[in-house]
RNA sequence: GCGGGCGUGGCGGAAUUGGUAGACGCGCUAGAUUUAGGAUCUAGUGGGGAGACCCGUGAAGGUUCAAGUCCUUUCGCCCGUACCA
């Protein structure tokens, strides 16, 4: 026999769809509720149970906003273009157009299984022409204030597939699919000056509410950090080495410099390094090592250059430079001082090449480890700064530097700018023309959006550039200022960029005059609640919080941060506890659970599976539970009475579950949500009737979680609009009050007894009944009680004497 | 290396933020019942002990009448990563 449920979800899905139940009004007068979750890459793949996690969750979240009276908005729309659509396409030689139609089509349906309350007519695709019409623009109005710039930058370069590799395309040092052997490749790469947002991105993060951890990871990220930049004289040349530090109080400690494999230095004076083949060969295979290979090698390695040394500044010393991989170009000059005392990577390097250790600050055991401690310990050593505190220290150094004019104060972010180029088909053509009399100019925004040419493959070509040069006449175009000849730009867009902006288009998907009306935009923005994945808290948030910014100063957006609220969830794991893959073989695909438990069975499952925020591995047991428990509450109805009266003694429980259900679901403790509501319904199954007031507290309550259910139940109880309609309930502090509460006595710390009393009981009553109750005697009695704690309506404690 | 997080029964997890550790489930045990169903109902279920009790939140110390929660030290695991000067 089939599952009744099954029965139930066609039939409400079928209901919500034709009455348009979840369509968001555009009254723009009522109150608001904007819950976003991150919209999903469409892959080949279809649907993992991972996805529907955070989908269901705001789901829960919205339904009780609508229940409360908001007007939600809670939309979907599709990621659509990426790497995998892309190498699938090359592969089969089908067009990417079509990879991607095929797989929204599955996707869709597949949520469409589970009950999400969508308004599905403002979904969004981001390789619409309508949709990345507007991202072009965006990016059109970055260019024209100068945010968007072209340099030469690194990549990835697998010499066997000639392409450029992500980062996750080279695995150890190969490439993924060949194995051939990946190189540093210098390339043209479109720029975003990110980086000029960096303090602001930063300190708004004090206006948004975010998870510590979130607030935490952007921060570290931005990575801000207060130093100076220090000139280093190169010996017998006119160079200077310019040095980036946060110590400049351990300057006096320097007794080596450091340089990157790749700064310019080497190659200046290559003629004056004696052991210049030595150099090379280090050059050439720190290039060929990736950049996390290079993080994790833990044993520093290095070369000196001979003949090359440089002077401390302010000993006058000759000091060597070194080359190593442990600094990195792509941060602060690309060159450090070593202070081997003072800091442990210096240290250890020292050791390794057997120089010298200077102790500049006294208060560590430099025989031992670098002492980096800075809230302690006096400078030595230090001519000018002897007898400072590193506080102290910093600041002399400062006047000093800057008036000898050897150094600057100097503000230093992590994060660098974004490298927005990608030498690949599918994604957004950049819109940009260009010849060597005009440099690069911008097509006019009359003439977006511009779409993809027709091309034969859309594999990248032999030299690395995208599949695009091949469209020759495409490529070739004439200048729209001038008229003359230019060609196209061939890279596109990362597939960022799509995601950037999405939530803004949900607001008005189909405006033809702008990314969205000012007025849907005053409405709805910001945000109030995005909820996604840890793994994207980090590029997708910083680089979407970016854009932002950038449209509110343009005037675009009416405010500066476009999430009010974030929120991530934990990863749901295979059966075996680890990530679900493919090559694993433990993927579980929400269609077969659904089809054989029914949509409410899944999502009840997956809110109450564990803490929301933690990863959990999937248990086929576990939901076998969830499926009782919902069956259990659909015989639950044998039970209603239309004509019983109210039950009284059910009135603490329901005003205590109503709290807790709605405090729990606003704080995403899902997993207690639910555990109230097995409470709540365990409660009700010892009764003979269910009253009616009664039985809709539990159908409205369970309803964000099981809609199917509790929409049929709630019908057949006699209503006739949907549950959605109707009021979430109001809980009653003062009903939620037990008569009698336990209290528990503890003697010197050890649980004793526990009493059962009456509510409120004084303090003078509760030491009177702990001291009568027999198992205390044993313990304690008027005499030789040193202390009597009383902690109201929670316990009491009795501390005697030995 | 750096950044973020996590360690509580056989398992998933609770614990009002310093106040009865193990809510609610899964699993298991025993019994009842049946239209043999991934059924239902009843009772039990952290460890030790007949018991009074004792021991228990990764480990070791500490603060406190009271510690899963606060403070030191330490071990292990997961995720991210750009050796961040």
């Amino acid at each position: 026999m089939e599952n009744p449920l099954l029965e139930i979800d066609k039939k409400w899905q079928k209901y919500w769809d034709e009455n348009k139940v979840y369509q968001t009004s555009n009254d723009y007068t009522k109150k608001k509720f904007f819950g976003l979750i991150e919209f999903p890459y469409p892959s080949g793949n279809g649907l993992h149970v991972g996805h529907p996690r955070s989908y269901t969750a705001m789901d829960v979240i919205t339904r009780k906003k609508r229940l409360e009276g908001y007007n939600v908005l809670f939309p979907m729309g599709w990621d659509a273009f990426g790497l995998p659509t892309e190498n699938y396409a090359i592969k089969n030689n089908i067009h990417p157009k079509k990879v991607t139609k095929t797989n929204v089509a599955r996707f869709k349906e597949q949520l469409q299984m589970l009950g999400f309350g969508f308004d599905w007519s403002r979904e969004v695709n981001t390789t619409d022409q309508d949709y990345f019409k507007w991202t072009q623009w965006i990016f059109l109005q970055m260019f024209e204030k100068g945010l968007a710039y072209k340099t030469e930058m690194p990549v990835n370069w697998c010499l066997g597939c000639r392409v450029v590799l992500a980062n996750e395309e080279v695995v150890n040092g190969v490439c993924e699919r060949c194995s051939s052997e990946v190189i540093q490749k210098t390339q043209s790469q479109w720029m975003l000056k990110i980086t000029e947002y960096a303090d602001r991105l930063i300190s708004d993060l004090d206006t948004v509410d975010y998870l510590p951890r979130i607030k935490a990871q952007q921060k570290n990220w931005i990575g801000k950090s207060h130093g100076a930049e220090i000139d280093f004289k190169v010996l017998d040349t006119d160079t200077v080495l310019n040095i980036f530090t946060t110590r400049p109080d351990t300057i006096y400690g320097a007794t080596y410099m450091v340089i990157a494999p790749e700064h310019a230095l080497v190659q200046e004076h290559k003629e004056k390094i004696t052991n210049f083949e030595e150099v090379n060969d280090y050059i050439q295979k720190a290039n060929r090592k990736s950049a996390l290979e290079r993080a994790e090698d833990k044993e520093k390695s290095g070369v000196l250059l001979k003949g090359l040394p440089a002077i401390n500044p302010l000993t006058g010393k000759e000091i060597p430079i070194f080359i190593s991989d442990y600094v990195l170009i792509t941060y602060g000059t690309g060159a450090i001082m070593a202070v081997p005392a003072h800091d442990q990577r210096d240290y250890d390097f020292a050791k390794k090449f057997d120089l010298p250790i200077i102790e500049v600050i006294e208060g560590g055991d430099i025989s031992k480890e670098a002492f980096t401690d800075t809230n302690k310990g006096i400078l030595v050593n230090s001519e000018i700064i002897n007898g400072f505190s590193v506080k102290e220290a910093i600041n002399k150094i400062f006047e000093h530097l800057e008036k000898e004019n050897i150094g600057k104060k100097k503000v230093q972010f992590k994060l660098r700018d974004w490298i927005f180029s990608r030498q690949r088909y599918w994604g957004e053509p950049i819109p940009i023309v260009f010849n060597e009399e005009e440099g690069y100019v911008a097509i006019p925004e009359d003439q977006l959006p511009l779409v993809l040419p027709d091309v034969e493959s859309f594999a990248p070509k032999e030299n690395g550039d995208s599949a695009l040069a091949a469209a020759v006449d495409w490529v070739n175009t004439t200048s729209p200022k001038t008229g003359a000849p230019a060609k196209r730009e061939i890279d596109t867009m990362p597939q960022w960029a799509g995601s950037c902006w999405y939530y803004l288009r949900y607001m008005d998907p189909n405006n033809k005059d702008a990314l969205a009306s000012k007025e849907a935009l005053d409405y709805w923005l910001p945000i109030d609640w995005y909820n996604g994945g840890m793994e994207h808290t980090t590029l997708h948030l910083l680089y979407s919080r970016f854009w932002h910014k950038f449209l509110f100063d343009i005037g675009v957006v009416p405010c500066s941060e476009p999430y009010a609220k974030r929120t991530s969830h934990g990863m749901i794991l295979g059966a075996d506890g680890t990530k679900m893959s493919k090559s694993r073989g433990n993927v579980i695909s929400p269609d077969e659970i659904v089809l054989k438990y029914g949509a409410d069975v899944f999502r009840t499952y997956e809110m109450e599976m564990g803490a929301f925020e933690e990863a959990i591995p999937w248990s086929m047991d576990m939901l076998n539970g969830t499926s009782k428990f919902i069956q259990r509450v659909g015989r639950l109805v044998d039970k209603y009475d239309a004509k019983a009266a109210d039950n009284k003694n059910l009135e603490t429980i329901i005003h205590k579950t109503i709290k807790k259900v709605g405090d729990d679901i606003e704080k995403l403790k899902f997993n207690t949500a639910v555990s109230a509501l097995r409470v709540f319904v365990n409660e009700l199954s010892t009764l003979e009737s269910i009253s009616k007031n009664d039985f809709e507290v539990l159908l409205i309550l369970f309803s964000p979680f099981a809609p199917h259910l509790c929409e049929e139940l709630w019908h057949q109880i006699g209503n006739d609009s949907t549950i959605i309609l109707a009021d979430w309930p109001i809980y009653d502090e003062t009903k939620m009050v037990e008569d009698t509460v336990k209290l528990p006595i503890q003697v010197n710390g050890k649980l004793r007894d526990v009493l059962e009393v009456k509510n409120g009981i004084s303090e003078e009553e509760a030491f009177e009944l702990a001291l009568a109750s027999e198992k205390v005697q044993k313990y304690a009695n008027e005499e030789n009680i040193v202390k009597k704690i009383f902690v109201k309506g929670k316990m009491v404690s009795l501390v005697v004497k030995k």
